[in-house]
DNA sequence: CCTACCGATCGGTAGG
DNA sequence: CCTACCGATCGGTAGG
């Protein structure tokens, strides 16, 4: 694949993004997407086999990166499972403010993915809940955190929907800046979780991840 | 308007709940909806201007359903603003367990509508989650709450969040019954609040509001 | 990557 | 509430 065939494909990925974030897959047409790139409606299939085929792999990575993104983050947190919690609701919280046209089309989209597409989607979406209640877990074990009935999924399941709609409302010219929205989260988090009001180390606010096309934006 | 018109309209807007509830409202054609109800297409048009018209008067019922009663319940817990915050929560989480498609479709939906139906469905939910911050500055202005950043309405979005994506996983068939995920979100909504571990006077399980179409599903 | 085109389906309407 | 139909638009393809 040469570097001009990459790039149309990412720019095409990048454009289904705002297209998608601001109308949803179903009402944006592949001649929209085109279009936006300077394309006609037949160059799409170039790069991808269906409509359907790209918002697999778009949402599929959108994913795959926040996976990558708290696998990381959660090994940079140390031993402790308070910071290790702590660091994993900051990726959350940041991935809602800083890069909210994916998230949201992640969030929104993989809806619309047909069944053997959605499971691998669905997989990534367990296992990132997952990496939340083993932190939980591990924290009550060792008596820093005291959750309520003593659920690890049921409180990982309700901070990770109360991370989830951020990207619903939260504005870059609203008076809340993404560095004050990880810290708050972390608190509101550290609360329900019955731990301490603050984690011993704070985690740093996470560097934006490159992905396809951020540049074209 | 006789009792039958009203009969046919009420199954309508019922078999669009549904539909929606599942397929979301742009994957779902008005051939669908009323072939649901043994109709042909044509037959919606005797009841709506148009497929726009009933999503808008579908999901304006939602939105001010849950709003009377949440004003009602609030008046019924009296003046504690503790007792007032416990009631609103339990209002929303009853919404999302006992009424997972009209929530679902109230809360993914209504981005679809077009710019002046939208207003009126902003305002509601606007309002729904005033009453939320008033509720929450009431209480941290006479100690009993204590929130992060000081932030009435931060706390309130992000309670309001937790309890918006419950209707997405909740399962009547789980191990979590809509009694259960009251107390447990009612303490949850607590901690975040900076309040005391359960409210003075539990919020009694609402009862299930009828809406039209309710006993045809 | 474009031009030209395909069948299918869409929301909506006329007339009864 | 049905039958029959409308123009518009959709995702996708053939051939270059």
């Amino acid at each position: 694949m040469t570097s001009v065939e990459t790039r149309s494909r990412d720019r095409l990925l990048a454009a289904a993004t705002t297209l998608f974030y601001e109308r949803g897959f179903l009402a944006t047409s592949v001649k929209e997407i085109t279009q936006a790139c300077g394309f006609t409606q037949g160059a799409l299939y170039n790069h991808f086999s269906s409509k359907d085929e790209l918002l697999y792999e778009l949402v599929l990575d959108i994913h795959a990166e926040l996976e990558r993104h708290t696998i990381r983050e959660r090994a940079n947190a140390g031993d402790d499972p308070v910071d290790q919690f702590a660091a994993l609701v900051a990726v959350h919280v940041t991935a809602h403010c800083q890069f909210r046209e994916r998230s949201r089309v992640g969030n929104h989209e993989y809806r619309y993915l047909t069944s053997s597409r959605l499971v691998g989607v669905l997989d990534i979406r367990r296992r990132l809940r997952d990496q939340l209640a083993e932190v939980l877990a591990a924290g009550a074990a060792a008596g820093a955190f005291h959750l309520v009935s003593g659920s690890a999924t049921g409180t990982a399941r309700a901070v990770l929907d109360m991370c989830g709609l951020i990207s619903e409302w939260f504005r870059d010219d609203g008076e809340l800046t993404p560095l004050a929205m990880h810290r708050r989260y972390v608190e509101l988090a550290l609360r329900m979780a019955g731990g301490p009001p603050e984690p011993p180390h704070w985690p740093v606010l996470p560097e934006p991840p490159q992905f396809p096309g951020v540049d074209d934006a």
